[in-house]
DNA sequence: GAGTGGTCTAGACCACTGT
DNA sequence: CAGTGGTCTAGACCACTCC
């Protein structure tokens, strides 16, 4: 026998969707009114509602108050290349500063740090919790230098990445520099400003997962509701593998790709032609 | 002067969040029913409704129909580990038959296919679309074998990632095995089935994004509302840069950890101790 | 001021889960 | 069967946008 009929904002939320998908309703174009929907459909204005909540977690309409439901136009995505970035930042930190171009690490595009404009850099110290202070190595509570920064490519818009980075206070002690927010060393980046501590940064692991954003989070990155956030803790190992710095970065999920190259060694003897 | 006052149903799911975060109700705890807040709070169970969405949306409650609306118990993550799972797969591969660890892939816990039970493998051919076509480098319309997959950890769980492969039909059609499902070559995996038609893969771009599962997607995964799925298209390309083969998984957002590790080169002289 | 979406109510019936 | 969440209605008023 067939199945029960679906609900009706179900039925509507399919409808809609038809629409959208093949081009009826193309992007930026605005859906009727709450109360034409509900009068043409012959259904209550809360089921239309709900219909339009389906699309709006979808990713497929965004809703405003006093105008409109529009098709939602996908928002460009911003690449980010952490191989090849970590790679390029660490040879330009080795430079001498008389031959470091004059491309600052803030036109390389590619990165999670220091993209374009960076404001709100707050300096402070916090205990280290149960998970930094076995990542870093050290008893609980171990005072920890805490940078927090927010990221935007240009001065209007909202910001790009929420940045937190962390590293144990006594390592960063020995260049007070990375203490001040305002003499931090120059050009930023976890790279060269360790160098200046005597660290070499041998290796970065970069953990990536995904979680619904914060109430915080979605105001500040304006995410349009039913995205979700990148969250990637960047872990900095040098040459005696005790990790260095630790840096959490927050991306908007419908705004970034994240690449990541992986280079496979060469086999000794090529495979056959079948 | 002060902020006009949020709506009900927010204050209600800030109350509820607050309860939540400080272990008043613990991961698990079952909340007070519907009826049962709108007596309380004296509001519309419309308005209660309101604000338990608010909470399953943020992913913080699950509701079950029936039943009632608990606490969510945060799902363990599946680490994996894309870097080191390429490099060894590439290694297995090369090796003989003969020397090839009883181990099989399956049993490396860290890579993007053959975790464990692998089920619904339909192999077809499909017409090169605009993006793919660019990728491959021919033509659209092109044909291209197009595998597909469902892993799942154990037999009863959901699948914890839905595969699609994609090469170009002329190479694959090289070793027939490729092109059936039931003759495809032991082990698994990209590097070795391509091994066999001469094929080296020197080199994996990972693509990463995050966006709002398909109603397939959420059905097929078993999602809670409001998490997000990761897409990797992973790009396999050989030692003349000629892309070849394309493999897009779909992973839960909530339940996956990827970790990519980058190693960098050495400076020729270590940064002196300041 | 007209029209939009946002909040809210009171009440009804249905579908599912447990006992 | 009682109790839960899921769907739905009809109507009201508010807040915002745009003309």
């Amino acid at each position: 026998m067939p199945k029960r009929s679906a609900p009706r904002y179900q039925l509507l939320a399919n409808e809609l969707s038809r629409l959208i998908l093949d081009g009826t309703l193309p992007p930026g174009s605005i859906l009727p009114s709450e109360s034409e929907l509900s009068e043409q459909h012959g259904i209550s204005r809360a089921s239309v509602r709900a219909a339009i909540r389906e699309l709006v977690t979808a990713g497929m309409v965004d809703v405003s108050q006093g105008r409109g439901a529009f098709v939602r136009i996908p928002r460009a995505k911003v690449r980010r290349h952490p191989t090849s970035r970590y790679v390029w930042e660490k040879e330009q930190a080795g430079k001498a500063d008389s031959e470091r171009q004059e491309t600052s690490i803030t036109d390389y595009d590619a990165g999670l740090q220091h993209d374009d404009v960076e404001d709100v850099a707050i300096y402070d110290t916090v205990p280290a919790d149960v998970d930094l202070a076995t990542r870093f190595q050290v008893p609980p509570g171990t005072r920890l230098l805490r940078r927090r920064y927010e990221h935007r490519p240009h001065l209007e818009d909202a910001p790009l990445s929420l940045i937190t980075s962390y590293q144990p206070w006594d390592q960063a002690a020995r260049n007070p520099d990375l203490l001040d927010a305002s003499k931090e060393p120059w050009p930023g980046g976890t790279i060269h400003q360790l160098s200046t501590i005597g660290i070499e940064v041998m290796r970065f692991i970069d953990e990536v997962t995904a979680r619904p954003p914060t109430i915080d989070e979605a105001g500040k990155l304006n995410l349009p509701d039913g995205t979700s956030v990148f969250l990637i803790r960047k872990v900095a190992v040098d040459a005696d593998n005790n990790v260095v710095d630790i840096t959490d970065a927050v991306l908007p999920g419908d705004r970034t790709e994240l690449i990541y190259e992986i280079d496979l060694p060469a086999w000794a003897t090529p495979p056959l032609q079948p």
